[in-house]
DNA sequence: GGTGAATCGTTTGGCCCCAAATAGTAGTGT
DNA sequence: ACACTACTATTTGGGGCCAAACGATTCACC
């Protein structure tokens, strides 16, 4: 069976016999606790990379991104499906929309039949935004996972969507 | 080749065809995007789970937790190799250590031969906490690669690796 | 029609996060 | 000794993030 880290990483390996050491005693799944602490490090460099290369230009964060791709994807949408799809609180889509809108590159709408709820439509220079910093943050997209095949790229992709489900469904309980 | 999403996600499938019409002409490599997008939906899902479930009865966010984790594997270290251990900036790291002194978890140390730097170790309070938390952690964490074949937990963090190195690569050049 | 529960977006409080600026300390060359 | 450079942790400013509390609105049921 390969090891669950990189081969050739001496620190990771001397820190998964440390690991093994101290912890001897506690009976741990070493294989998963180096999996979810990957998935983690990598999100954290991924999106620091991303927003330092791609998204800087602009002073956009990640979440304001990804709201703004939403928006473009799947057209206006509320803000309560917005949230989700962006995979942010309804609180903290607050924020990011009051900064969004501040920049004039999202509008809220009032929802006429419904005066709680609120619409939130791209505007025209959220568009223009949107179209600009797309095929850069997908150039950086391809570079990270350019040490990957295309099928391991594949996997990668289909491993974590079963992580992310389990995870969601034992939240959802 | 299979699909980068999990079979049988009917949202997902229409969210990528909505994305190669909406993004038709701008060339995507939507394998890169897909495994991107994946890890850090996955990782904000794993992370908000872990502080639900394992972390809520210490009052602990994942970050603290993992520079607790991180001292007791490696023993007393300075904040320098701390913050890069942790995967944190050192801005951070003085807050997150700053709460951390509060509750009586770690203390500050000087570094007699050199007064810049500051090392940080466990107090007895920590090592409770950590060899209390640890267990819960690492079961939440086998939980949630539940649906993960033991080979395929493995894989994931292996792919998972290779991206994070390459990320940290084209940020340090 | 009026009352209570449910649902929406927002606000609040506390923490986390980074980048950039800062102050203090150590080494290096002159 | 002196300036200059490099390194340390910290502070500051602007956001992001969640949970919980909140006010407004709607709906269901009587």
């Amino acid at each position: 069976m390969p090891s669950a880290f990189a081969a050739g990483d001496d620190e990771v390996v001397e820190a998964e016999r440390l690991i093994r050491d101290r912890m001897s005693g506690l009976d741990l799944d070493l294989l998963s606790l180096a999996a979810v602490s990957n998935v983690f490090r990598t999100a954290t460099a991924v999106r620091n990379h991303m927003e330092r290369n791609a998204l800087k230009p602009h002073s956009l964060s990640w979440s304001a991104f990804v709201v703004l791709f939403v928006l473009h994807i799947w057209g206006a949408k509320e803000s309560c499906e917005l949230a989700a799809e962006a995979g942010i609180s309804g609180g903290t889509l607050t924020g990011v929309l009051d900064t969004l809108e501040r920049k004039g590159l999202v509008v809220r709408q009032p929802v006429l039949t419904d005066r709680r709820r609120v619409g939130v439509a791209l505007t025209d220079a959220g568009t223009t935004v949107v179209e600009d910093v797309m095929p850069a943050f997908n150039r950086e997209e391809a570079q990270v996972t350019g040490d990957l095949t295309a099928e391991e790229t594949a996997t990668l992709a289909r491993l974590l969507r079963i992580v992310l489900r389990t995870a969601e469904d034992l939240d959802n309980r």
